[in-house]
DNA sequence: ACCAGCTCCTGCTTGC
DNA sequence: TGCAAGCAGGAGCTGG
């Protein structure tokens, strides 16, 4: 679900509550997510001080003082949300808790982080901090679009040995960090770029303008506050506004928005997944 | 090395 | 109306 720019709004939304704040209490209330929680999870996590709140790719980083970072990852559905104010221990020990509510963690000045995920695609765990670089989750992750890496030459080596359509290595997390299946369909539009052309034909020019398009649809994306499609909301609760300006995904059947283009909407299927785009402008 | 396909899980939408 | 199949924003694993 959430991709780069929802998890980014996320981390925008805790950033200013978590950081500098110590973690009270943390309670569990089931053993795993998409994987298990690691060894004394919660006892390694409480009494800490988080010290940053960092992103990479998909996924949100809380740098701790204990040389640990807790690695957290919304999969499809996941939400992480501030729950709670004065009342310190209330909303920890509150019972009628909903059945996807998953992870609390208290914090020393009373607010409360709750993780939501219905289907469990997410996952939480505990990376030492100087080694989350090279860590399996993290070594082989591709370029980082926002932080300037993403160029049209950085992204044509890239592509230049894949023989998949160009929609399959762009939500292909070694290739570019963070884009997955609707902002993909949006910027390979943006481009005007089939989906179903091979990657390693992409040209210096073609990759030039793929590469900004990336990069603009998810800055863009950023500033809406992400795309809300069911799941997704932001740390207070609030939507995201971006999927008002979808050009393409989930518009089947409707003109192309591109100025002097007559051509229509079309949804197909790559690799099991939909894919949306103008046969007409997208070559 | 690379790639397509399958899989985990729940809930909403669609079609009969 | 009711039920079952199909589909969803992710990504690791398998086998070719």
């Amino acid at each position: 679900m959430p991709e780069l720019p929802e998890v980014e709004t996320v981390r925008r939304g805790l950033a200013p509550v978590l950081v500098g704040q110590r973690i009270a209490e943390v309670r569990l209330r089931r053993k795993d997510l998409r994987i298990p929680f690691p060894p004394r999870f919660a006892k390694r996590l409480e009494g800490r001080r988080i010290e940053r709140l960092d992103r990479r790719a998909k996924y949100l980083l809380a740098a701790l003082d204990s040389g640990e970072t807790l690695v957290i990852h919304l999969g499809m559905s996941g939400q992480l949300t501030l729950e709670g104010g004065k009342p310190a221990r209330r909303y920890h020990e509150r019972e009628g808790l909903g059945a996807h509510d998953h992870v609390l963690i208290t914090l020393e000045g009373g607010r409360c982080l709750l993780f939501n995920d219905p289907r469990r695609f997410g996952l939480m765990t505990l990376v030492p901090t100087d080694k989350l670089s090279t860590h399996k989750l993290f070594h082989r992750l591709g370029l980082e679009p926002l932080d300037g890496e993403l160029t049209g030459a950085a992204l044509q080596d890239l592509l230049a040995k894949r023989k998949t359509p160009l929609k399959a290595a762009l939500i292909d997390q070694s290739v570019i960090a963070g884009v997955g299946n609707i902002y993909a369909c949006e910027a390979l539009h943006r481009a005007r770029l089939s989906p179903k052309r091979l990657a390693r034909t992409l040209k210096a020019e073609s990759a030039a303008r793929l590469a900004a398009a990336v990069s603009e649809v998810l800055a863009e994306a950023v500033e809406a506050g992400g795309s809300t499609l069911r799941d997704y909301v932001r740390s207070d609760g609030s939507p995201g506004y971006f999927q008002h300006r979808f050009a393409v995904y989930d518009r089947a059947g409707e003109r192309c928005p591109r100025e002097g283009c007559r051509g229509t909407i079309r949804r197909i299927v790559q690799a099991g997944r939909s894919t949306f785009y103008c046969p007409t402008c997208q070559r």
